[in-house]
DNA sequence: GGAGTTAGTGATTGAGTACTAACTTTCTAT
DNA sequence: ATAGAAAGTTAGTACTCAATCACTAACTCC
């Protein structure tokens, strides 16, 4: 229908990609989904990308990117604690409205442990510098405190897991966490 | 070769499973992959368990528990920061022997929000189940202290995602951890 | 030593999937 | 208007993988 640059597609192809991916990782994602869902037919992947791998590599820095970019956003102006509220519920606004967004985090790190092991370093070394810039978006506004940015990721990490499993938002796990995590339990989609 | 007893094919089958599924996910791991390293043949794994998804379920449930035992194995007797310290370093040791488990874990967490969403909450049930027996054998011996849980977990989920990635140990994501986790840092295998 | 059960295999199937090749349609520039 | 490029499709290939079926080999108990 809507003919589009192929810069364009290749854009959507990525957002689509996210979504996809998020649900099945790597292995449980067919490209014919993927195609579905931008709404174009399967083999045209192949002239928008080199073949699957590469649509996963860009939709693996596309999502730490942007929540690098989330990240930033918040703490823009911000220091310390300030800083450290602002983007704790930048990001619980975030994965509650787009709740893809932190399964695609976490496929991606099996990923890379998977890429790994096969001899494929280069997807490895993407995402550790990807990671090593979200680190950096936090560790600046956290008054470059490595311990305060260690704790703050961790916590993430945490609740990442947490979604992912589903306990809703009364459940005991949460208790442990600032007030706004409360809303992080399953978000039915 | 040897023969066995269903009992103890179904056990190595699991153990097995543990390590596949650890680099694959559910997914990228073929039922032949599992046989293989058993020493058995891809259609007598379908004897010993109903399908593919009942080896994973099996292999999650053992991964969790396998987890919370080597908790309370940990801090037996101990209590408070004692028993903070004895859990971290014993996790630490197994992560290090045994890199398969962390990966395992996170395999279970994405495939759990994967089953969720397909309509089956049977599994979700089961992993939850297991995380909390987990988050139990952590709760008592930090004084039943809930923010003391949730942080010692946290690190913990940090722990792995950065092992995941494949940080080496001399790098400055590990400076704002406990002096052992430092020997986290990729350990080839 | 033979009947019955339990452990295990080989051959196969049917569905799904990444990727290719050859073709068609729409835009754009002169 | 038309050549050529750029966007997109249909048809097909080679392969992998979960699961089934029909069968054989070994152990157990009388």
């Amino acid at each position: 229908m809507a003919r589009m640059s192929a810069e364009e597609r290749r854009e959507s192809v990525i957002r689509a990609a996210m979504k996809e991916f998020a649900r099945g990782g790597y292995h449980g994602t067919s490209t014919e989904a993927i195609a579905r869902r931008v709404g174009v037919s399967q083999p045209y992947l192949f002239r928008l990308f080199p073949g699957k791998k590469a649509i996963f590599l860009a939709a693996s820095e596309r999502c730490l990117a942007d929540t690098r970019r989330v990240f930033e956003e918040a703490a823009e102006g911000l220091e310390g604690e300030e800083a450290l509220h602002a983007m704790a519920n930048a990001y619980t606004r975030l994965i509650t409205e787009q709740p893809d967004r932190l399964l695609m985090q976490m496929q991606v790190y099996v990923a890379v442990a998977a890429a790994e092991e096969a001899g494929d370093h280069e997807f490895g070394e993407a995402v550790r510098a990807g990671w090593m810039e979200l680190w950096e978006s936090v560790h600046l506004p956290l008054g470059a405190d490595v311990g305060e940015t260690t704790t703050f990721l961790a916590y993430g990490m945490l609740v990442n897991t947490l979604v992912a499993m589903g306990f809703p938002p009364e459940h005991r796990v949460w208790e442990g966490f600032y007030p706004s995590a409360r809303l992080l339990g399953r978000l039915e989609k």
